[in-house]
DNA sequence: CCGCGGAATTGATCTAGATCAATGCGGCGA
DNA sequence: TCGCCGCATTGATCTAGATCAATTCCGCGG
């Protein structure tokens, strides 16, 4: 099994041990879905390798992405009865799986465990925070400018630091993410490359000017 | 002391008293301060009166309220160095502080209530989801009658039901939550009387269409 | 090598909500 | 009682970003 990031770095070895037995790795291929907005929550997942999208969707159609998972992130952590947001796979995607008892189980069984959920969930809601100002009160360039550093914050954290940011969601996944439209995130990306603060490559954005993007993020 | 609601609900009457040792009952006037936004995090309040204000600011002075806390609310959950946002008073408020060593033994020592407070925190991540589809998503009469909704139904659960919504936080407020301007703010809420969806009475807005409103939160 | 289909870019135009600018209206202290 | 002073409302105008509408760009299967 692909080591668990993230929440089980302070366990012992017995209790990884554990961990590991009510784990089910289990994988998702580009597009698949690992569990629906309002559908019952069978499962809890800690992603091991790929991208997962989270979103909610309004009755008319239109998306709010709440936010991408990457290796280390833990999903279903509500412990309620029905997910509060759907989740796909981004390209290729490995998880643990862990049914709702078991999880629980483990959660009682072990204090430790809970304490790094806790900071986890914690964690997850100041980045929420920090969606939530994003979305408010900050331009487009703003928006997509946080967002390109964020995304290599994260690489960065997980080991792959880069000057090259990997983007395997769509424009429009990232509009979405962001509050603008595919054309909006587009159009800055572009006046962005033109300025020379980035660099459009396949499949992500090279930083070519950190100092200005800093500054923007302010 | 005002009796803990929402996290202590689960705790054995010797663990509350314990609690109550080690809480602090503390007040706040009309607009001061519980903390600042990146000030080092001493405390841990909880609150037990009145209406909190928690807001993030950027460096050129624009703001994002990020939630009001109401009574049985828990604030600096975050267990990290640093509040990640500013709160303050509106109007008089009555807290419980805890200092952060107190907190920490406290849930080392109790499962059971970093279970609560574990139940808490993921509750306020749903909710801070809910305020980015909000954020990003919806227009300007759907951010203002969503709003509306759901401090009706914070204050229902809390046993205070009732088609009027007391509103003690001010306009730049509601705007700076929802993302608008205060000049937005207040033309749809006088439009949304014109229509005779609401009625806006002296601190706060009695509901007339209950059913129209749940339609368009959808 | 060609052609197809989904994603992305680019352009023209429109509009929800922002911005700028007066008033209005309580509550409160002298 | 009067006169502020800080909020709130209302009106006129402006604009960032949405919407509508073509292309263009690739990756892939035949």
């Amino acid at each position: 099994m692909v080591r668990l990031v993230s929440v089980c770095a302070s366990l012992t070895g017995d209790e990884l041990a554990l961990l590991e037995q009510l784990a089910t790795p289990t994988h998702f291929g580009s597009g698949e879905t690992l569990f629906t907005q309002g559908a019952e929550a069978h499962c809890v997942y800690n992603v091991t390798g790929g991208v997962v999208r989270l979103y909610k969707l309004l009755s008319d159609g239109r998306r709010q992405v709440v936010g991408f998972a990457l290796p280390g992130d833990f999903l279903g952590l509500a412990m309620r009865d029905a997910y509060g947001f759907s989740a796909d796979a981004i390209g290729d995607v490995a998880v643990c799986a862990f049914s709702r008892a078991a999880y629980t189980a483990l959660v009682d069984a072990k204090p430790h465990l809970l304490k790094r959920l806790h900071e986890f969930a914690t964690h997850e809601l100041t980045l929420a925070h920090e969606q939530m100002m994003l979305l408010g009160r900050r331009t487009a360039e703003e928006k997509l400018i946080c967002f390109l550093l964020g995304m290599q914050q994260r690489w960065a954290r997980l080991g792959k630091p880069s000057v090259t940011v990997q983007l395997p969601m769509t424009r429009q996944d990232i509009a979405d993410f962001l509050g603008l439209t595919i054309e909006t995130v587009s159009r800055t990306f572009t006046r962005l490359a033109k300025d020379k603060t980035i660099l459009i490559v396949p499949g992500g954005v090279r930083v070519m000017n950190a100092e200005r993007m800093h500054a923007i993020a302010a």
